[in-house]
RNA sequence: GGUCCCUUCGUCUAUCGGUUAGGACACCAGAUUUUCAAUCUGGGAAGAGGGGUUCGACUCCCCUAGGGACUGCCA
């Protein structure tokens, strides 16, 4: 799964890349075998391309640079900068409840202490982390966060089997892939003073870091599964476009200005660090909403087809012969009121009712003998109607209407029949989209149910 | 416990010492009306608390409170 904090840090990433002129590079940290399975790698991909960044350049994989890791190790050690520790799992584990009561870091004993005489004792590496002084991080977006150097342990680079740690890895990669900007999530931060003593202990450059804040649920407490949604996957089966996405993700926690809704070139002409915002952000689900039903209202008609026609065939609609005459002729006439493709998917539905229809015992009780007997006046003139557009069919409504005195006398009535239980827009748009067959059918069904 | 981060309307944010503290979403009211929406108009709504600095603080500094991250041979 792609949390939704770690598609807004892609965004952002993508942004100032874009921005800059640079590039963005992604790099899968999967050094915990267990953890990163090829699903696990497969939904970021699919999250990424679903979002729609697209990197310059081929995913790079930690795991496959163990070795390179290693080297480094060897230099640091071989500088002075890293040493082997050999303290147990249990000696470990009681340095550790030791330090905790005495409100200190976790010290090794072996960081001045020669090597045990037996060769074969199994040790990990420990970086050698200066005692004195204090580390700096000029964060882009916190500002100088200074950590005093006694309060940072030896972090181990290297585990006892041989393997690289991720604080080892990333610098490493970091420097290699000639990183110049390290924009990552806020839990990040009190990592990275401990990543520049590895940067100074291989006397490598610094790149620049940028700290971004959380995104909690709507309640302030961490996103999970009880808020909604916290995977990319999940939004687009709610029906939400990735365009919108990427318009609420840059907001929260960024802005420019009074601006909400610009395109994706605006954002990146507009998009520095330096504005982002150091305050953990809320879910706001009907922000998003909102968002969402601009750009399903912006969005082609082909492609919203193609979404409605995914989201019917995953609740088992049974779908007319003409479904895509129907979907082409209803969906720009219902699109504005969607906030969702789901809920597109639900004003379409309508159109797809099969003949002959069935009245509900409610429906029925409108059809007193007057409705009946309009409703056939109704269908006599919209039999003659030359254009079934919304705007003549709104005007062969209304001047019946008149005649008919209101609305009232037969629009609950018509509404029945046309949404054949269920959800119809106006009813012009309605007349509209199903057309002048279908119409005078369904009107034809109602009549004789009720005669 | 220790270290670090954060704190403007309900929410996302604007403000970068001088504003009637602005916008958006949400909410409320009205208009429209053939259901539900959509749309239009209007409205209420904020600087966590306490000290400083300053002619003047939302803005700078300190303290307190509350929230969060880290404190792993996870990433």
């Amino acid at each position: 799964m792609m949390h939704i904090g770690t598609a807004r840090t892609a965004l952002f990433n993508w942004l100032y890349a874009r921005h800059r002129g640079g590039k963005f590079l992604i790099r899968v940290e999967d050094t915990d075998r267990e953890r990163s399975t090829p699903e696990a790698v497969e939904a970021i991909f699919e999250g990424m391309d679903w979002l729609g960044l697209a990197p310059d350049a081929e995913p790079i994989f930690q795991f496959s640079r163990a070795e390179r890791h290693r080297e480094v190790v060897m230099e640091l050690l071989e500088r002075g900068g890293a040493y082997r520790c050999y303290m147990s799992v249990e000696e470990l584990a009681e340095e550790r409840e030791k330090a905790r009561a005495e409100g200190r870091p976790i010290r090794s004993p072996w960081r001045d202490r020669a090597p045990p005489a037996g060769m074969n004792q199994p040790f990990v590496v420990r970086l050698r982390a200066p005692i004195d002084g204090e580390t700096v991080v000029n964060d882009l977006v916190k500002g100088e966060v200074s950590f005093r150097n006694r309060e940072l342990d030896d972090l181990i680079l290297l585990r006892a089997d041989g393997s690289p740690t991720y604080n080892l890895a990333v610098v490493a990669d970091d420097h290699d892939m000639g990183i110049t900007h390290v924009i990552r999530g806020d839990d990040h931060l009190s990592n990275t003073p401990r990543q520049i003593l590895i940067y100074q202990g291989m006397g490598w450059p610094l790149p620049a870091f940028g700290h971004l804040p959380m995104i909690h649920g709507p309640d302030g407490a961490k996103l999970s599964k009880r808020h909604g949604a916290q995977g990319v996957r999940e939004f687009a089966d709610m029906g939400y476009l990735p365009e919108a996405m990427r318009n609420y993700l840059a907001r929260l926690g960024w802005g420019h200005g009074d601006d909400e809704i610009f395109t994706d070139g605006q954002a990146i002409a507009w998009f520095d660090i330096a504005d982002v915002v150091g305050a953990p952000a809320r879910m706001d689900w009907p922000k998003l909403n909102h968002l969402n039903q601009h750009y399903i209202r912006l969005a082609d008609d082909k492609r919203l087809m193609g979404l409605v026609f995914e989201v019917l065939r995953s609740r088992d609609v049974h779908l007319p012969r003409d479904f895509a005459d129907r979907l082409s002729r209803t969906i720009p006439l219902v699109k504005e009121g969607a906030k969702t493709v789901l809920e597109l998917a639900d004003l379409v539905m309508f159109a797809l009712k099969p003949r002959p229809i069935e009245l509900d015992a409610k429906a029925r009780a409108l059809f007193t003998g007057e409705v009946v007997g309009r409703i056939g006046r109704l269908a006599a003139a919209l039999a003659l109607a030359p254009v079934w557009k919304p705007a003549e069919m709104a005007d062969t409504l209304k001047g019946f209407a008149e005649n008919e005195g209101g609305f009232g006398k037969f629009g609950p009535a018509l509404r029945a029949i046309l949404a054949a239980g269920a959800v119809a827009p106006d009813l012009a748009s309605a007349l509209a989209a199903l057309g002048r067959e279908e119409s005078l059918g369904r009107i034809d069904d109602a009549l004789s149910q009720v005669q």
